[in-house]
DNA sequence: CGGCTGATCGTG
DNA sequence: ACGATCAGCCGA
């Protein structure tokens, strides 16, 4: 049994814009083999399918990779960048439709989460053989999608899951987040997308800590 | 705090 | 070849 309530398919059926913003504030759960892992969400962007020149899809590129993109809100899409870390994304809209939330930050909803937020990215540095400071991982516990993905416990593994089934991996409701509360900004690196590179498409909350 | 750079590998 | 990135190092 989960122990929360999923967010409902018809949440996750909506336009990326739409989604992205209401996702601010609401809970990614995950179960890790450190235990369940809450986050608040507090920073995302859209991608908005074969019009959105940042997006994997852009022009209908529909491969076995930006396969889950194209599935049901709701559908996970995990992908390896840079060669070494991941981005969480989450599809929306109906089958067929290529848009999805890439999730950038969150903060833990609780100390245990916490924890074990810490736990995961100490574990995950020191196995790259990286020196860092225990202060400076709390500083910066999952604020980024790469960071957000080892904090959280999110591998490949999580790919094309259906997260309103699911009882391991779901959002579930969160914090009260009203509409003056949410910045906007540019999207993050994708200076190749031309005039898309300047929509402002990133969607995060300030000053949010438990 | 801001800018620059190397690391690392699945995808197409 | 190329990234929806991160951490270290440098300078201010």
């Amino acid at each position: 049994m989960r122990e929360a309530t999923a967010l409902p398919r018809e949440f996750f059926l909506r336009d990326g814009i739409t989604v992205a913003k209401e996702l601010l504030g609401k809970i990614l759960v995950h179960e890790t083999s450190v235990g369940t892992v809450r986050g608040i969400i507090t920073e995302v962007e859209s991608y908005m399918g074969e019009e959105d020149k940042g997006s994997h899809t852009y022009g209908g590129r529909r491969t076995e990779r930006t396969e889950p993109m194209y599935h049901a809100g709701g559908t996970s899409y995990v992908y390896l960048i840079y060669g070494m870390y991941s981005c969480m994304n989450i599809a929306v809209m109906p089958e067929g439709t290529a848009q999805a939330v890439l999730l950038r930050s969150v903060v833990p909803a609780d100390r245990e989460s916490e924890q074990r937020m810490q736990q995961l990215r100490l574990r995950n540095l020191a196995e790259r053989k990286k020196k860092v400071g225990e202060a400076s991982v709390r500083k910066h516990l999952a604020d980024g999608p790469g960071k957000l993905c080892i904090a959280m416990g999110i591998t490949r593994a999580d790919n094309e899951v259906d997260m309103v089934e699911s009882e391991t991996f779901y959002v579930t409701e969160g914090i009260m987040v009203s509409p003056s509360e949410i910045r906007v900004g540019k999207r993050i690196g994708i200076d190749y997308a031309e005039e898309a590179a300047d929509f402002l498409w990133r969607f995060y909350l300030e000053e949010v800590a438990l």
